[in-house]
DNA sequence: CGGAGACCTGCGGATTTCGCAGGAATGCGC
DNA sequence: GCGCATTCCTGCGAAATCCGCAGGTCTCCG
């Protein structure tokens, strides 16, 4: 699959997709279609990249390393931490009171939380956090989290087994 | 920082990490420097890393290439989706009654679910689910998930907007 | 029209990856 | 203890990849 070249400049310049997208304004089919090739995997060459998409090789680096500057896009290993061994991992639920930004802010700052998303339903953000151990995990909870001025309650999941983990949303 | 190399082989064998993780058999300190490196810049070079690691290049590739087909890590490139454009993005949370094993297979195969984890906690399942738009989100809950027979109720949470996103357990 | 900017291609040279042939340490059965 | 299989490491040459740079095209705009 994927062995067709992406349509050609002229056109994807017209597309009604990249027009829609405006909190990342330079993002076309073809970076898109780059960011798909290294979801599958992230040490694929670049030559077969732009074979893929239909471009040089030096165009798809340069194309990567903007992408990775701009924080579009990370390339990076994932594993799942409770294979991994010896640590708690919880979904935490936050309910704020007054500016919900700021303690998603305080959140992000904080190493042990690995996720962040404001969302809208009966919790204002939901944070992953991964941990040594039980004490450490009630630690974070208890004294750092809640303590936060303006969380209101939290509701924590902990996790017992990571059933799956893909990064494909371009392959579909 | 992680310039030193690790332990030497025979100390690691009776470190007492190793003997606790009984899930993952041969899965030594120095497998989680290298994830650690891969953490930081998945395209790292073997030689970089195995200079930081104390290992040769080739042992390197080949203790990766391992972590790979054992499926303890993957190299693929991440994205916010919403970054990325038109899309929606939620966290779903499932009740269920009987086997929660088999409802969390169930979701692992829809294509729109990139993330499963069951959980202790008012939920049995936490699940991420990534859509075109709300039609398509809205179609995926009510007609998939909850069709689910031993689904209970879910309930959802919308993503706004993600503020963090990070694989960096290993470095802290 | 001329210049700035964005983006692509082509091309060498440096670097990295890859496959393979040993060698050292370990575990096991006899 | 000894032989043997297994595992994991190193070293090395060939092939492939990465990298920087010079130059070309196209677009936008004063």
């Amino acid at each position: 699959m994927h062995s067709e070249a992406v349509a050609s400049r002229s056109a994807e310049h017209r597309d009604s997709r990249e027009s829609r997208n405006g909190s990342s304004p330079n993002l076309d089919a073809v970076s898109l279609a780059i960011i798909e090739q290294l979801q599958e995997d992230g040490r694929r060459p670049y030559a077969a990249i732009g074979k893929a998409v239909g471009l040089s090789e030096a165009a798809v680096r340069q194309r990567v390393q903007k992408l990775l500057d701009q924080g579009v896009m990370q390339i990076v290993a994932v594993t799942d931490p409770l294979t991994v061994g010896f640590r708690r991992q919880a979904m935490v639920g936050v309910n704020v009171e007054g500016d919900v930004e700021s303690i998603a802010e305080a959140l992000t700052e904080m190493a042990e939380v690995e996720y962040v998303v404001m969302t809208a339903g009966s919790f204002d953000i939901l944070a992953e956090i991964v941990c040594e151990d039980d004490d450490h995990l009630l630690d974070v909870i208890n004294k750092r989290i809640r303590k936060l001025p303006g969380v209101r309650s939290t509701e924590s999941f902990v996790y017992l087994k990571l059933k799956k983990q893909t990064y494909m949303w371009g392959t579909r």
